[in-house]
DNA sequence: TGTACATCAGTGAACGCGCGTTCACTGATGTAC
DNA sequence: TGTACATCAGTGAACGCGCGTTCACTGATGTAC
């Protein structure tokens, strides 16, 4: 017998190839594949995501996959791609309603949908040249930017840059210190997040004061404008 | 032939076992497979770390280590309670130096023990409920709201929640979008830490008083005490 | 001071498993003439 | 309208690999008497 060569296409199981439950072109297996995917990743997170996993899930054959992404990074990369475009939607519509509204929906965003949130914030889960996420993450930034543009006073244009990084940190944050179950405890009763975030909010304003006040009193090396 | 049975520990290589290398019984393995482990994940990730190849980091069986922690969340728990407990050190010593001071050291913990920090805050890693994880965990809190506390003023005491959970927040998204990379690509040329983090907190400032006007522009309802 | 015995710490072979990848193939859908 | 051919989309068997786990064992270190 000795170790049987491994490539014996020979005899071909034409058994039931007559009762097909599926026609043998999915038609949109493209799609099929990221919801999977998302599927998947909020099930076991993104590092227990495997391609024959994903395929079972979409009810179809192991290696079809590659045929549309290749490998996991093309996956991850498309899904990361389409979380900047949504993001990006459903933000950008908030952003005449002021800072606290717009955060909100950023706090959404992440919270609804947690598969996106998760892999467009670990790009070493794609590949980050590629041109469409690219451009998809540079509009996202630009919701950021105008969003506290107009919260600023004339004459504060330089303070654009501090204040969006400002931001968007305590946003980011908040949103994954939330997402991965780091703030409940310390929530008592979690109450619903309309109003939870209003509170964080005026506590980022107490936060801005302190700073304020202990920044003030520095040695003037830390503060040449003073 | 067939399927040989698959314990047959009759055969031992008694060969080379008088010229051992390394003693017998390691000494200092728990040490040592904590280490391995930090240096496996700053190298991998957490996704990709493997029991065996941290043993062989270590130099040991792959089956040792299991000796000590029983399995990946045991390695995980340790490495997250010390996490904690330098935090706690870290900053702890910080606080009378002001917010900032504390913030900075909160920044730079992150990006010295980046393997710790990473393991910190995904508590699906780990045993949530291990006593001296708890315990570690619980001190570095009192950390920040000391921090906070001593910003405040008299009579604010209502705010120490909300301005911690506002303070942690974009103490925390600072931290994790520097430490994977999502900043970056927005400093233009990344300036020493010190100064950025000043600006940033500056930007806090800003960002505090843009909220503060927005809100005060709002309907009564979603500020019921003015 | 010696000896027997228990316990602890680490070994290494074998297991079964699921994974990504490859590959020759098949079934369906265009497309040229 | 038909037919030949190319291209695309999906299949399924087999591969080699590394993993976690189990297990009987071994080597070293206490500990009781």
């Amino acid at each position: 017998m000795a170790t049987l060569g491994h490539r014996c296409p020979t005899i071909q199981t034409v058994a039931n190839s007559g009762e097909r439950d599926r026609p043998y072109h999915h038609g949109r297996l493209k799609e099929a594949v990221v919801e999977a995917a998302l599927a998947e990743i909020e099930a076991v997170g993104t590092s227990e995501l495997s391609m024959r996993e994903v395929a079972r899930r979409a009810g179809v054959s192991h290696a079809a996959p590659a045929h549309h992404f290749g490998d996991k990074a093309g996956i991850f990369t498309e899904i990361a791609a389409r979380g900047f475009s949504l993001l990006t939607q459903e933000t950008g519509e908030l952003v005449s309603g002021g800072l606290v509204e717009a955060a909100a929906g950023y706090v959404r965003f992440a919270l609804e949908h947690k598969a996106h949130f998760e892999v467009m914030f670990r790009p070493e889960l794609y590949r980050t040249d590629d041109p469409e996420l690219v451009a998809a993450r540079d509009s996202s930034f630009e919701v950021l930017y105008r969003a506290v543009e107009e919260g600023l006073q004339p004459g504060q244009e330089d303070e654009l840059m501090p204040t969006s990084v400002a931001a968007w940190s305590a946003l980011h944050g908040f949103a994954t210190l939330l997402l991965y179950g780091n703030l409940e405890p310390k929530l008592g009763d979690i109450e619903p997040l309309e109003v939870y975030l209003v509170e964080v909010a005026r506590g980022m304003i107490t936060l801005g004061e302190i700073i304020a006040r202990q920044e003030a009193g520095r040695p003037a090396a830390r503060n040449p404008q003073s």
